[in-house]
DNA sequence: TTGAAAGCGATACCAT
DNA sequence: ATGGTATCGCTTTCAA
């Protein structure tokens, strides 16, 4: 059998509010008892049960993180920060993958409020406000990205803004026919409107009349869709002087279908993503990107959280969240 | 305040027991009982509270997840299909990253035993048998890759036969030089040097020499540390015939490093991975790799550690999940 | 500073 | 088929 605070507390020879309390460290315990209570911990080989002491306080220490698609570089380098953030914090991580599933991010809020985990960092796709209902007790949750609801606390980088910049950096050497790839045929993404709209405003600033045969719908945002989309693109249509791609992945994509046909990037065309992964950095060539610090997402996503949690009845706060345009070889 | 059982038992006009039955439904319950239940449960916004039912059942339904470095497209995949795997079958998922610290690997074993969570997937990576002791109380666990231990079940691919076989395939075309990439100078991994005798024993089988000179060193495993190493290693040693990589995100970095030195793949040099990670499919050129089915990994292990859970004392287990070597454009 | 006892919420045994 | 009740392990008033 396993070892309890009252089986420590018998050896001891002290009650279990004492075995807690040198656990915890809060209130202050004589020298000789605590040594007495730490060397029996170690002969019985006691380990907390956390299930427990979670039913007691109200809080497991661990929270959630939902992402759309956990088999990405990019969710593996935002992962990564969370939880390192989060371990540096003392919570624990539980990951979730959503499958761009409104039903699945619904039932994720309800096992938030289950109490196996304390809060959630969740990553929507749809915009539509399905997942955070008003009326139904929201747990404590951050929302990344750029979804427009008022009832969360939210990080996010600025798409609209950062395409925007993204379109006009790559129009700058003289460069009119610049295409995006990521546009969702179905359920359109926030983040693909947002990103969409920014390539827009900037062709009108620029007097570049929007070309609908320039805008390529790739569903899936992978490389696989995005090389099999780039593909059946230049089967009919004229080589682009730019590509600009919506993510990093699809942007790798991109890479290894124009090298199947021959194009070279970037004498004969411009390409740029979205995320600035590892993977992008070392791709051939180099790939230029918007870049962010995923490291800064995570540290205000839990920042955002603790204080939710702490307190549940202030405004909704949001952070923005910096980022630049990376020029890397892929468009020089 | 929350609905507990006992709220939704007074509004249904019944005992916390047939609530609990109607939540559970392996006791049968009566049709009209059922419903009145369900609805109190609707009315009152009832969640249940996983602490207390872990509590009470001595399991969390959660399972960890700890992996060297999260941050890889490796992991990402990896942690995909266990995430996948396991929501298929009721659990949850934490994850955890050791960062190749075997005193961390050691402290997770003791959190998996503080009854969070209910086993643990491990990826250890250092041979020595620090992590899993024996003596001290072992959780459900199971190993992820070649560790020499026979106290836990374990999952892995043959990285020997593997590393051999595509040793061997890089020389069929008459390649005599074949360096390897990714030996770990400080604290050497099992995998390493699992990979690194698979090479070796290859070569010997070819008659070829050892040449240390062809070894070359890379402490990361990560795409920008494999560029620096190959680049620094061009500065001073003539060019390979084939290069293989231990992982495709150090052959990703190679692959970059080699095209900035103006080195054309496969023309003047094959370059090859080990992992088959979706970013390697999509490279320029696209890379040859040693592919294996993480789906399968992840469900045999989910599958030895639901079987060690029901059953803690039968022997150890162990796994391996076939490869294939998959040629691309990088070698021919 | 330490002890005794109540209670967090769900479940299962033992009745009926 | 359903109800009453003890219990899982920990923390926390309230007393001493």
């Amino acid at each position: 059998m396993r070892a309890t605070v009252k089986d420590v507390a018998r050896r001891a020879g002290v009650s279990p509010k004492t075995v807690s309390n040198v656990m915890n460290g809060i209130v202050p315990v004589s020298e000789p008892t605590r040594l007495r209570v730490e060397q029996a911990m170690q002969e019985l080989d006691y380990v907390p049960n956390l299930s427990a002491r979670g039913l007691r306080n109200g809080r497991s220490g661990v929270i959630g993180l939902a992402l759309p698609n956990l088999g990405t570089p990019f969710s593996a380098e935002l992962a990564q920060s969370v939880v390192e953030v989060a371990h540096a914090q003392g919570w624990s991580v539980q990951i979730e993958e959503t499958g761009s599933d409104p039903q699945r991010e619904q039932e994720l809020m309800t096992r938030a409020r289950a109490n196996l985990i304390d809060g959630l960092i969740l990553n929507p796709v749809v915009l539509d406000e399905s997942a955070v209902r008003v009326g139904v007790a929201l747990p404590p949750v951050v929302l990344l990205g750029e979804v427009s609801q008022e009832l969360a606390d939210r990080v996010f980088v600025d798409s609209f803004a950062a395409a925007r910049d993204m379109t006009l950096a790559l129009a700058r050497p003289g460069r009119r026919r610049i295409a995006v790839l990521g546009i969702n045929q179905g359920r359109k993404s926030a983040t693909a409107i947002q990103r969409t709209q920014g390539y827009e405003t900037a062709l009108h600033s620029l007097g570049i009349p929007l070309d609908e045969s320039l805008m390529i719908a790739c569903d899936e945002w992978t490389p696989g869709s995005a090389a099999e989309s780039v593909l059946r693109y230049l089967d009919t249509n004229p080589l682009p002087e730019a590509l600009f791609c919506f993510t990093d992945s699809m942007a790798l994509g991109a890479l290894n279908a124009l090298w199947r046909r021959g194009v070279r990037v970037p004498e004969d065309i411009a390409v740029a993503g979205f995320d600035d992964v590892a993977d992008g950095r070392f791709a051939v060539p180099s790939l230029t990107t918007v870049s962010f610090d995923k490291r800064v997402i995570a540290s205000e996503a839990l920042r955002l959280l603790t204080e939710r949690m702490a307190d549940r009845s202030h405004g909704q706060r949001i952070v923005s969240v910096p980022y630049n345009i990376e020029e890397r070889d892929s468009t020089r």
